[in-house]
DNA sequence: TGGTATAGTTAGGTTAGGCTAACTTAGGTT
DNA sequence: AACCTAAGTTAGCCTAACCTAACTATACCA
């Protein structure tokens, strides 16, 4: 099953990221709300979903709610993460409007390779970062792409805060929501929605990751496994694999 | 005649970006060689073309070269500039290689609003007139894309050269060619194509504007009209509704 | 002056991604 | 229990952009 090696097209693309902000911000994806943000119709829709569930990146009974697989989940988030970071470049660098950009970004998502994602991004947060009446030091920059970190005896490079107080440079995410197995002690953040059917996601509902919830990560284990977190004032352990279905935003 | 409105398709800018590229390398464009470059088969060609013509940007006889209307010269040479923008941004800001970028920016080039394309070109010329050792301003560049003008008292903005002595930015252009009747004096370059059929074209040849050959503008007078250059060692004065076919290469 | 190679076109087929119109299903109302 | 409405699906059609195979025009050469 699943034609799995055949790259999206920039529409099925679309799709796919529309399902997942319809259900990072309502839990469901229905067509008629997928048909809405697409601008198309709802035959569109139905063939669409066909189309990404022979690629095996949603399961969808017929007059159901759509259902990302594992597989779908990782290349939604995959566009949704292109498409911040282009955004958030178009706002912090060039400094086009809030609406400019996002508009922007939809056409541009489609055409940027990983790689070309990658420096763009942590040229966003490396200008983000130095803050906007700072000089930036563009050679420190293009050393740190070439190099993998800033020079040495570099005075004033972009944040040393918290969470990287090694050297190495600029975080470079723009991450807008990630599994639960994925995140890190100290972290905070909301419960988008629980992927998987049946028993595991009627327990976890029942273990109050419900929708909306605010979460802090408490312990992660080593190997991640298990992971502790404070969840409406008592504390809750999970296993990784339990973790694994549950889509948060940080 | 001609259906101008409507916007052309990303594969229909590429073919018409193609045909402007060869003309400008080799004058003419044949389907074979248009063929070739957009990596498809004759047929093909064929067809873009029809829909070209039925738009009203190029002209086409049967077994016959294509030729650039006035009109699809001008959205061509749009396509090419912004195609270098995004080209020139990713080598010079991105640190992407020539042919990475190449690439890359014939996806992107499509999906880019001329704002954003301004803003674009902009900023990676301001970057370009900083040099990679000096610090770079963001806040000056921001103060100008907002006001127009770099900051009173701004002791280090780029390039102050020739052409733009007054105080007001970086050029960004990256034109690649323009009709001899948009030229400024002093500006030197080749001939690229003669564009137009019948006794103006054949005149224009014999006055020894032919592909290929280097010319330098001596004076332009005012609106324009006419315009001396410099061409083999003498001098040539046309006028501005002759020179509009002449495509030179700066 | 015809013959042939190469360029270009036509005819007809495929796939992706839309559409409208007409049908089906599921869920709430009475 | 029957029915109605809104959501979803199916069927059938369209256009853009590609393809292959087969036909035609041009130009050059002996």
């Amino acid at each position: 099953m699943a034609e799995v090696g055949s790259r999206l097209s920039r529409s099925l693309e679309d799709y796919l990221e529309a399902i997942y902000n319809l259900k990072l911000r309502s839990q469901v994806a229905r067509v008629k709300d997928i048909a809405h943000v697409m601008d198309v119709k709802m035959p569109s829709v139905t063939e669409a979903i066909r189309s990404l569930a022979a690629k095996g990146l949603v399961k969808h009974e017929p007059y159901e709610n759509v259902e990302l697989t594992d597989e779908g989940l990782d290349q939604a988030r995959d566009i949704a993460h292109r498409h911040s970071a282009v955004k958030s470049f178009l706002t912090s660098v060039l400094d086009l409007s809030e609406e400019e950009s996002e508009s922007e970004a939809c056409g541009i998502e489609h055409a940027i390779r990983p790689d070309t994602l990658d420096r763009l991004l942590k040229y966003a947060d490396f200008v983000r970062a130095c803050g906007q009446n700072k000089a930036l030091r563009l050679d420190h920059f293009l050393h740190y792409i070439r190099h993998g970190q800033y020079p040495d005896g570099c005075g004033s490079h972009p944040h040393d805060d918290a969470n990287h107080s090694h050297k190495t440079a600029p975080a470079a995410v723009a991450i807008e929501s990630t599994r639960l197995s994925d995140v890190t002690p100290g972290t905070k953040g909301r419960i988008a929605f629980v992927s998987g059917h049946g028993p595991i996601r009627k327990r976890l509902m029942e273990m109050g990751l419900t929708p909306d919830a605010r979460f802090e990560v408490v312990r992660v284990a080593p190997l991640g496994d298990p992971i502790e977190i404070k969840l409406r004032g008592y504390h809750l352990s999970l296993r990784k694999s339990e973790a694994k279905y549950v889509e948060v935003q940080l």
